[in-house]
DNA sequence: CGAGGGACTGCAAAGGTTTGCAGCAGAAGT
DNA sequence: ACTTCTGCTGCAAACCTTTGCAGTCCCTCG
């Protein structure tokens, strides 16, 4: 039914590959055979075929995007970002949910493999070296993770995280917590590692509670826990974390800030509208779907050459294998208040280095649950 | 590099045809023929080419799903409902993005129609004439709109609208608002007809606002309009509006649901997390999504038999292009309360079972706006 | 005037898979 | 023993493009 390029052909009196050639390589054919092939094929509403087109050069001008949660806010911006900048590219994206399941992340890689010209890796949660393997089946842009060897774009969430712990313990709070992401998160274990070392730094105690799932529920469900470890001020994995314990703290009737700080991470729309509104790192996910594509497609040698944001890493033989950070900035809105070590002091924050109860910041020690993350 | 059928059939020493078989017709080929085969394939890693494979069925296995803005909370559960659903049928999802523009849907719609065997046409802006001529080129399945000859599924805002009005003039007030969506939104189109006739039903004054952008700023920038009016409670387009517009009004010095009730639609995740908590029109979007994808592939010929929710229209000839209304219902949370009509009379917020204004609890009665299912 | 070259265009193979048709062996029926 | 199935497998065309190669025509240069 539709009109093939054949058609096209036998309407404008040509050889099919002159057809091909108007729309692949039009400084080949003179101008005037190619007004009246584009006259027929757009009379004939001619679109090429893409698969056949693929089937020949290998190249489906396809990308794959797999997520690991639509439905958690943090994505739509990034998905919403990489769609757009592949669409200028003339690329379209197939999308898929793995719903945190590390094996359905597998097989849509292994699905999505001949049907793509690369896979855009948004925060996996299988192992590295399954990452590498699958990266042999199908090029690999990976996005808040870090893999050798293979082109990534991560926030600079351990540098945030710093920010968000300098800022409670600037404001006195003593008596940290830390609600962890889920189990095989890179960014979680970024997060924990470098809030573990500021909390250390400060001289206050930072307990770490989870994995837990990056969801509303998920912190919700620790506020209970939460007030069990007496902590005045909590950095959570991510701000619907945030805002599911803002909940759940206040009906335990803790009220935010006023008994216990929280401080989100992402950045995400909804931060904004929640009373009271959320301090957080703002990630710049937005950017980090453009440039993941760009990184993808440029290794795929169709793009243009242009990338970006971000400095490239080291540039191997051939394959610039570049691992792209995006900078992340503390948000500082109305979730957080002075803690309960600097009270009367002086009415703005600061109450620094106070030589305090000396407490052990001992990660090993305070990981109540379980250890959050292990190395893969 | 990858293997094809070609290397599968060499090393398990039958024909391609067999090896073909094997994958798509499993019972024409003996069965320990049909194990030599795959486990040649098991052992290479061969994986049927898809494109090759839609080359010559005409069938790409791909499915596109158009939506307004993915941004925008109400979207990403349909989406991942309809990706789920795609894949469980062995189906992938194309995802685009329109940011609300309807020259970007038509393109999109003729970009993606040779690549895959349908689309779903989400919150379309477009004209019905131009979807309609759309439909030529590929099977359309539409979302949020109802368009004759098309096979639809609709939420039931319309009976949402109403019992929202009613719900409003219940507790007292008479002088209401709508903020209306965007312009080409049948959804918007929608609403305001049917709350136009219960706001006439309940004798109550109704104003309508719009068209707006569905984002929290168009509904914050109408706080001001809002107050002009004079009404004493609103129903916006969405939630997203819906809360824009209490952040409006927060700064005008009204305060919800003490001054002003506000009602929105869409009953987003979010909206349980505002302060207040936002009475809402549930709408079941991941059902839409589910149905959505059934509808169009049982369309297709090409998907299982079963469809699901919703009992399928009267089987017309062939082509029976079902249209699927979903109920909605209301939601009462905190963002509304008693209107100064009724000043006091009660305590509490619902005034619910009052004989009052004639409350029809029959819910023959309720679902009097349309049957559920519609033949066309 | 002849050779060389440039600008187009046509030819045909190739890419990986599906599928109607034909072929083949062995089993069952008469 | 001869036919008729049945169950399985091979053959080759077809799907729609792209692209290296070769051919044609005409123009330019020597």
């Amino acid at each position: 039914m539709p009109a093939t390029i054949r058609d096209v052909a036998r309407a404008s009196g040509v050889h099919i590959s002159t057809v091909s050639r108007t729309f692949s390589a039009p400084h080949l054919v003179n101008p005037e055979t190619r007004n009246r092939v584009l006259a027929s094929a757009e009379s004939l509403g001619y679109r090429p075929n893409r698969a056949a087109r693929a089937l020949i050069t290998g190249r489906t001008h396809n990308i794959g995007l797999i997520i690991a949660d639509i439905a958690n806010p943090f994505f739509p911006p990034l998905i919403k970002a990489a769609e757009s900048q592949a669409r200028q590219r003339d690329y379209h994206i197939f999308i898929a949910d793995t719903n945190e399941d590390p094996a359905t992340e597998e097989d849509l890689v292994h699905a999505l493999a001949k049907q793509v010209d690369g896979v855009l890796l948004c925060s996996p949660r299988m192992s590295n070296s399954l990452i590498e393997q699958l990266s042999r089946e199908v090029p690999l842009v990976v996005i808040n993770r870090q893999v050798t060897g293979l082109p990534a774009v991560v926030m600079d969430v351990g540098q945030g995280a710093r920010l968000a712990i300098e800022h409670l313990t600037g404001l006195g709070h003593r008596d940290l917590a830390l609600l962890a992401g889920p189990r095989g998160s890179w960014t979680s274990r970024e997060i924990r590692r470098s809030a573990t070392a500021a909390a250390r730094a400060a001289e206050a105690t930072l307990t770490v509670l989870g994995p837990n799932p990056p969801t509303e529920d998920g912190g919700l469900g620790m506020a209970e826990q939460v007030r069990r470890t007496g902590a005045t001020a909590v950095l959570t994995y991510n701000d619907l974390m945030a805002i599911g314990l803002m909940e759940g703290l206040d009906s335990l009737g803790l009220r935010v800030p006023l008994d216990i700080s929280v401080v989100g991470i992402d950045d995400i729309a909804l931060s904004r509208l929640t009373r009271p509104k959320l301090t957080t790192v703002a990630t710049p996910t937005a950017a980090a779907g453009r440039t993941a594509v760009d990184m993808l497609l440029q290794h795929d040698g169709a793009a243009s050459a242009r990338t970006g944001r971000g400095r490239s890493g080291s540039t191997d033989d051939r394959r610039t294998t570049a691992q792209v950070t995006l900078q992340t900035e503390l948000v500082i809105r109305d979730s957080t208040g002075v803690g309960p070590a600097a009270p009367l002091r002086r009415s703005g924050p600061a109450a620094p280095a106070e030589p305090g109860p000396h407490s052990h910041p001992d990660p090993g020690h305070a990981a109540a649950a379980t250890p959050d993350v292990v190395a893969s």
